[in-house]
DNA sequence: TTGTTGCCCATGTACTCCCATGATATCCCC
DNA sequence: GGGGATATCATGGGAGTACATGGGCAACAA
């Protein structure tokens, strides 16, 4: 599970570290997926395992489902694997630093399945544009039930 | 369950102990998980059946929804897991003191599934405020039927 | 050549883990 | 009930290690 948020800096070669609880997070996998946000304007990032869930939701589409093929081009052909060296940094090309708008500095967010990576600025004014929504929406996690199988009570 | 409230010092390495009783809470485990309250000028912490509660809850949202973004943001990306020492410590980041306040002493306050962390005067204050609430608030516990196979006393 | 990419080593800092101490509470035996 | 031994707990300090980051060098492409 990817969580809390990490500033790290872009140097003259395009790497960056990758936070060490995220690499933790992906168990012993040696690289990590990358892909533009489709809706936002960020980098998204994640293990193996979200992107067999992507592969698996899209076999279930029928093969002549043009969503199933918009889906494709944008998830799988936009996705990159990018391998880490040995200090646990990748190269982010310019493709996807142009995209995000990243130039020095970059903010890594954990997101529980996934992870994004914005320009510091960039993420600072987004997230002040959520916190009223995230403020009106706490609600919905305190509706939910306790999970099968578990006490009421300590 | 997190019950009472416990005061304790933050060491110049902001480093603080969590009561031994709210330790017990967390029955095994080697971790809590802490954020900065949405709401109020504290720091919130709970163990990972509350952040796995958390998870599940977001994950009944549509992927699209634009409430699970927000609070994926302000959940995930604000909570951090902070292991213990062998003495029962945690360490307490700087973002975390500063939004909350905290220099020198911390005062716990249980809440059942969670508990808050607040800066002593400041939890007064907010005691305070809440009194009169509370107060008018009393009817309700009374109007509540007991649930069903509880007995009748404790 | 010039620029890019992958792999390696170097370094300072910050953090994690470990041990030590004193205070308080608990228990047991007398 | 008194007194001492033991356990639990909060807190202080130190040393090793993990981490982020910078730079070098060779292989390869343009």
């Amino acid at each position: 599970m990817f969580l809390s948020s990490f500033e790290s800096s872009v140097d003259f070669k395009k790497r960056v570290s990758i936070p060490a609880p995220f690499r933790k997070s992906l168990s012993g996998e040696d690289s990590v997926y990358l892909w533009p946000s489709l809706d936002k304007a960020c980098i998204e990032g994640a293990g193996q395992r979200l992107m067999e869930g992507f592969e698996d939701s899209m076999a279930d589409l029928d093969l002549m489902d043009p969503r199933r093929y918009a889906l494709a081009t944008y998830i799988m052909g936009e996705a990159r694997a990018a391998k880490f060296d040995d200090g646990g940094r990748i190269v982010l090309d310019a493709e996807l630093l142009a995209k995000a708008g990243i130039t020095e500095r970059a903010t890594f967010v954990g997101l529980g399945d996934r992870f994004q990576i914005w320009e510091p600025s960039a993420f600072e004014a987004m997230r002040e544009q959520n916190r009223q929504l995230a403020l009106e929406s706490l609600g919905l996690l305190k509706a939910k039930p306790r999970r099968a199988g578990q006490a009421a009570a300590e």
